[in-house]
DNA sequence: TCAAAAGTGTTCGATATACACCCATGC
DNA sequence: GCATGGGTGTATATCGAACACTTTTGA
């Protein structure tokens, strides 16, 4: 065993999720590419300044992106093996980026949902930004790929603990159609509509509007929404 | 903003939980105290080796302890608030243990499970390990009070994904009442005992045997087992 | 009038909860 | 025989699953 400790680099990579149709979206930047690694969409991310810490990087990052101030975001694991910098164009990118010698680096993994609708920046050191569908993500660098595939099980977890997370990922007003598909995306299976339907009218935070849909070619379906006041009262009851 | 990206050491520390009677208990252990801010007993550590990953750090940290080569574990959390290292005590103890100059030090909390009654290990640059009840808990170093308190939550997730962990936590042999009061003690709640041996009976994979209590001075409960090979079988069906 | 999706109600089985009494043992 | 905890069964409520037809609209 080597005895030295491990001092390294941290950075942030967040894996932000999209919903449309019926389909999650992962939202990745194109990195300037050095080389040809073929690799170049990846997670947004940073390393972690100095007086920061770990929340605050990645409520940076994704402010960065989507100009919003304080997005739900969580924490939710760590990956630190010391193969995740074995390829060498990845280890160049980042020295490249960052302008610092990059033996090893460890990074916190963050989740957030976001509406897909919204006006992205392209933040200077990216190329572009990309929706990509999360059943067709291109290979990425470092783990990235383990990173979003370990991401789709802990979304589960969100939100049944914090719902309200959900319509992060829906327009202010939607259908019930479009918010079955997203519970359909989201734990990869199918709902019964009528039950569904059912479930969604006991649900006191879920409002009916007097709004239909419009210019449709079938039957207009009523648009709803979300409203937090009631959300918060029961959630206090709990 | 300070323009340097951070770097700086990353530890794991793990929270390991044991079960007695009706409660849970943490496993802390003594540091040779140096000057005296009270906070003597604290979370078992290390820091990480340079080609370790966290896991590994964290497997060697509970094997020193326990003996056991490969116990259940898990990463819950990376604490990383510059705060962390506030207290100068704190720091003071950790560059005399480990013989480095520490300024920030970000943490990656692991919850592992252990037999109470397991003989332990002082490990060398602990003066003793301590048994202590959860609610009771001394006021410990850098943020280990909260990362007991947030392990607390996860601990239920955890062994709703994986039953199996809570075996760790009773004896081979036990009684249903003994069950039943680790899940009280879990989920902090009373659960009714008919109901509850109702559903054990249900469970496939916890065998009856033909023992029962001895010396008692009531009537004499009945040990059950946990069965592995019929765990491992329906889960492979699910 | 046809296609396409919206909306609605009932039945059934499984599961969780509530609850009361007899059993075995040591003292 | 009594105190202590072990063990069992029944009735009820709740929740999720299955399932078919009518409605609205644009083309």
């Amino acid at each position: 065993m080597d005895l030295a400790f491990m001092k390294t680099h941290v950075s942030v990579d967040c894996v932000i999720f999209g919903f449309d149709k019926d389909q999650l979206y992962v939202l990745l930047v194109r990195r300037n590419t050095l080389g040809d690694s073929g690799k170049s969409l990846k997670l947004p991310g940073s390393l972690i300044y100095q007086p920061e810490d770990a929340n605050e990087a990645a409520s940076r990052v994704l402010n960065e992106l989507t100009g919003i101030r304080k997005m739900k975001l969580k924490q939710f694991k760590t990956f630190t093996s010391p193969m995740r910098t074995a390829d060498n164009d990845d280890v160049n990118w980042l020295e490249y980026e960052y302008h610092n010698k990059i033996d090893r680096l460890i990074t916190i993994a963050y989740l957030s949902l976001c509406k897909i609708t919204r006006k992205l920046n392209v933040v200077s050191k990216y190329a572009t930004v990309e929706w990509r569908p999360v059943n067709q993500l291109p290979k990425m660098p470092f783990d990235h790929n383990q990173i979003v595939e370990e991401s789709l099980r802990e979304i589960r977890n969100w939100v049944e603990y914090e719902p309200d997370t959900l319509f992060e990922l829906l327009p202010a007003k939607f259908t019930i159609t479009e918010f079955r598909l997203l519970y359909e995306a989201i734990y990869n299976r199918n709902y019964d509509a009528r039950n569904f339907h059912k479930k969604m009218a006991q649900i006191k935070f879920i409002l009916p509007l007097d709004e239909y849909q419009q210019n449709v070619k079938h039957r207009a379906a009523r648009y709803y929404k979300f409203d937090r006041v009631t959300y918060n009262k029961q959630r206090i009851g709990m």
